[in-house]
DNA sequence: ACAAAATGCTACATCGATTTAGCCGGACGT
DNA sequence: ACGTCCGGCTAAATCGATGTAGCATTTTGT
């Protein structure tokens, strides 16, 4: 029950098993193989449905068209959906991809990132946690093509494919000012690295901008690993301690949803007593009464250009990046519904 | 920049690849090596962060340790919360998972078990799509593990972790009866696969039981490829057609989620209108408002399920199955809310 | 004391595809 | 008539790990 093997058309055809692969990996002219042998061979193999041995394949030539894919959840919508645009896209190309979740935890991305290499996947799309600068420069050493997203790293020159997280935090925020609310609060996820940053300096500039009062009270930083309650918790708290407070902005799709829930369970009425909006679209947003205004990311977009920018770096014959590395922006669109509406 | 082969330990160690191979792999009694020699083995191992090439070892042995995960939609969030549980679980047992998505289409499915196939993937966790059953069994032949998932072929030997569905639909659609709702319809998806035929099962036998009124005009079937506004149509057009109708059943977390939609453009309100009961749970059930009745599946039981089964398998020496085939029936849970009360 | 058994290790073939180096025979040139 | 060139193909090495068969050497048994 073992598959046909190279040697199998060989014998078939008559000839070695060295002209079947010329053959078959289209090099019959370069390598002067007669037409009438090349076109025999070609019909065996058909006949034969044979298929090549990856394996055997990327020992011998180190390529095993597989991508890595280290995401920070997979259960997560955002990232589930953009792993189905890497699947789709990786698969035009002829690669599949092996997918890893961090839980935003640098230990398990470094395990992510071993096993990967020694299962040699040909290339990688990594969310990085924070901490993960030096294995992404030592992969980029070993001339492994690379493509950061979501986040990327400021200080070490690789591609990637963000989002413009300060230009949404800063639509988000000066919407929700346009409307009139006046003091704004954020809820964050506490983390250095850029996509939060940026999200937080949007924030914080739309308010200067908009004349806004700013002082660090507006403003939780929350661990990443919390469960569901203790978010709600922390945001109770949270919410409950800015005086004044009017409307709010929450950093995230999973704090969205969990400042949902526990202005609900304050009793507070979301648009009229406070101002929400949240990051990411998601069916929730769209059908909560009210309905939430939320910065939406481009997530096709997102994938394809992340798909694109690899298979160039991997098409590429030399070892050097392809091109000077490719830093792409994408621009959120914020969805504007009804929690930052006081009608 | 190539990895550390035993080679390089061969040759550090001053004995031959043969001796690096066996102590590597736990045999060093077995195959008498001497403990001097198996320690000084193990050290330049460690010291040298030796990762055996699973290329290399997998066209040897013929396994890759990798298992392939086939579902309907990697971005539904059932089956990314269930891609994270098969992942966590897997990478127990040092395996990783290569996935894809079908759409429901059969081509697409047996595109990705070819793909699969030729990559050597040491077991399947699939979600089958219909007339997969002679590609199943195929696979069965070539004694590779195979667990089914989602649902089954009544008719093919397998093994296979599914929900109760009839159950989860029976229970759903007798807690709107005593609800006191009289004219339930549903809408489901146009299959003849065993989870949507149970559903549809399920849904009509508790009618019965519950003396309820029922003929075919309550039952709508959709395709699987609608877009979202052609679900909505179609729901909208069902659900103005059947007369009396006070409530409605939605036989996946993709419908139920277009049939909030779609009747909050009719303008009911659902609960008083009309009764509404989801299936899977889902962020936005829980905070819809109002909040939505829903048929909730144990993902974490059901990938743990799935995994242990698979790897009892691949632990087996034999090539026959290692059990009689392991069917597993996980009961659902009825999470009612208040789409299905009409206080 | 000498064969048999045990000990400790290794040479080599193997998995399947790729790729380098080069063989063989005919055409061509002078 | 002899060397050169070229067309058409293949032998063999290679990737890295595994595992069978077996070679020395020492120990045991009688």
């Amino acid at each position: 029950m073992k598959g046909i093997s190279i040697k199998d058309i060989a014998k078939q055809a008559g000839v070695s098993p060295t002209t079947v692969s010329f053959v078959l990996n289209g090099k019959a002219k370069e390598k002067r193989i007669s037409e009438q042998v090349a076109k025999k061979i070609q019909k065996i193999a058909t006949r034969l449905k044979y298929k090549p041995n990856q394996l055997a394949r990327g020992l011998r030539t180190g390529k095993t068209k597989t991508i890595g894919l280290i995401v920070e959840d997979i259960a997560n919508n955002f990232f589930a959906t953009l792993a189905k645009v890497v699947e789709d896209e990786a698969d035009k190309h002829g690669y599949k991809v092996l997918y890893g979740s961090t839980e935003d935890n640098t230990e398990k991305a470094k395990g992510l990132l071993e096993v990967l290499k020694y299962r040699q996947v040909d290339g990688y799309i990594i969310t990085p946690t924070k901490n993960l600068d030096k294995e992404i420069e030592l992969l980029q050493s070993a001339a492994k093509p690379i493509v950061l997203m979501d986040r990327y790293f400021p200080h070490v020159e690789s591609h990637y494919v963000v989002l413009n997280n300060y230009q949404g935090a800063y639509d988000a925020t000066t919407h929700l000012a346009e409307k009139g609310y006046q003091k704004i609060a954020i809820v964050t996820i506490a983390s250095d690295q850029t996509q939060m940053k940026e999200r937080l300096e949007g924030f914080t500039a739309a308010l200067k901008d908009n004349k806004l009062p700013f002082n660090k009270s507006q403003v939780k930083r929350l661990p990443f690993d919390l469960d569901r309650e203790s978010f709600i918790n922390e945001i109770k708290k949270f919410l409950l301690s800015v005086k004044d407070l009017d409307a709010v902005f929450f950093a995230t799709n999973y704090l969205g949803i969990a400042g949902i829930e526990t202005i609900r369970g304050l009793g507070w009425e979301i648009g009229k007593d406070i101002g929400l909006i949240g990051f990411d679209d998601h069916d929730l947003f769209r059908l909560h009464s009210p309905s939430i205004t939320c910065v939406s990311q481009p997530i096709a977009a997102i994938g394809k250009s992340i798909v694109d920018i690899l298979m160039k770096e991997l098409n590429h014959p030399t070892p050097a990046p392809a091109t000077p590395y490719q830093q792409v922006r994408l621009e959120p669109e914020l969805i504007i519904r009804d929690s930052s509406s006081r009608d």
